[in-house]
DNA sequence: TGTGGAATAT
DNA sequence: TATATTCCAC
């Protein structure tokens, strides 16, 4: 329907740095624990902590008092448990991950969990995808209601869930699990698609108008730019339908103060 | 006890 | 409004 939309795409694939040139792999492989407990910084500390990356603003750190600590080490742990995940941002990309677990699992037997680890994305939790798919119920429910009449309603919502079709059983009640569904795009596709997380990835907040908006970083809509710190993390490539490609998400903190997670540039808008 | 899902909060 | 969190049934 919209051509502009694989134009974006493949144009902003093509100028992609290789992986390797954008890897700060080895932060990747330091753990939120030993990271915080060395007082090491890396954009991945998210993961269970909440001390932001160097380019955070240092007045926003909600929890900063926690970490005014001289003995950390012991209290590590307690601040891992404890701090707040950065929140999430529903990119299209993520999104669709989402749909094809989704599809893979059978709209009927797709439940968080599952959907979860069939997605594979370092960083998600159960929590955000039974959020999400609570959602994206409601959505489906709506678009069962006026399959006819196209999308409506939330248009905010439906941008997102449009952006990844529906599959067509996901809307025929009692159609049983898709099998033959093929949820993941083919293991080329996915190497592109890696290939593409990774150049996100290393952009660490330098990010180039040519790649469009990335997600939305904290302030959905304003149109800013915040840091992107999105670090490819123990990425694993397996060729079989619905096996895992392990991506990540990183931590992201816009100038509130708020602190995002997020997947991909969206590429549209 | 862990999970799913709806309701509610932020 | 989008996402997180809470609550409760299972």
């Amino acid at each position: 329907m919209r051509e502009d939309d694989s134009n974006w795409f493949s144009k902003w694939e093509d100028d992609l740095p290789s992986p390797e040139d954008l890897m700060p792999l080895s932060q990747t492989l330091i753990s939120p624990h030993l990271a915080i407990a060395f007082d090491i910084q890396t954009p991945n500390t998210y993961t269970s902590l909440q001390q932001p990356p160097p380019i955070s603003t240092p007045s926003s750190q909600p929890n900063s008092g926690e970490f005014d600590s001289p003995e950390l080490g012991a209290d590590a742990d307690e601040q891992a448990r404890t701090l707040k995940r950065p929140r999430l941002v529903w990119t299209p990309q993520l999104h669709k991950r989402f749909v094809d677990a989704v599809a893979h699992l059978g709209i009927k037997s797709a439940v968080p969990k599952t959907i979860m680890q069939l997605m594979s994305v370092d960083g998600l939790t159960r929590e955000n995808v039974a959020s999400h798919l609570q959602k994206y119920r409601l959505y489906l429910k709506r678009m069962q209601g006026l399959s006819s009449t196209g999308p409506a309603g939330d248009p905010a919502t439906d941008h997102l869930f449009a952006s990844s079709p529906v599959p067509a059983h996901f809307l025929h009640q009692g159609r049983p699990n898709s099998d033959h569904y093929l949820p993941y795009v083919p293991v080329a596709a996915l190497h592109h698609q890696q290939q593409q997380m990774a150049a996100v990835a290393g952009y660490h907040g330098q990010l180039q108008p040519r790649y469009g908006q990335i997600g939305h970083f904290g302030s959905p809509r304003n149109g800013q730019f915040e840091h992107p710190l999105l670090n490819r993390q123990n990425q694993q490539v397996m060729n079989r339908v619905g096996a895992p490609v392990r991506n990540s998400v990183d931590d992201f903190e816009s100038a509130n103060g708020r602190k995002v997670l997020t997947l991909f540039p969206t590429g549209d808008d």
